[in-house]
DNA sequence: GTTGAGCGTT
């Protein structure tokens, strides 16, 4: 199956793409996609990010606090799948 | 053309 990871503190321009090409170098990545402003459209700074349950602690861990696009993003299991 | 803690769409 898969494990939702929740992806904060990103930079206005990051894009999905690099989201899934910087995890994908840590793990399986499934889906990645970045929550856009309903209203403007545009970037709201974070994102969610599929991958596979065997892999998400250990991706987590690699990629949270890590430079991505020039920030320190914030990587954690999301909330809908907290218990 | 801006901003900066947070948990998304059906």
């Amino acid at each position: 199956m898969t494990t939702t990871l929740y992806v904060g503190n990103l930079p206005w321009a990051t894009t999905e793409e690099e989201l899934r090409r910087a995890f994908a170098a840590h793990g399986t990545v499934h889906s990645a996609r970045i929550i856009t402003d309903r209203e403007s459209g545009r970037s709201r700074g974070f994102g969610f990010v599929e991958v596979a349950d065997e892999d998400a602690d250990r991706i987590v861990s690699a990629m949270n606090g890590q430079l991505l696009g020039g920030r320190e993003i914030t990587v954690n299991v999301a909330q809908n799948q907290r218990r």
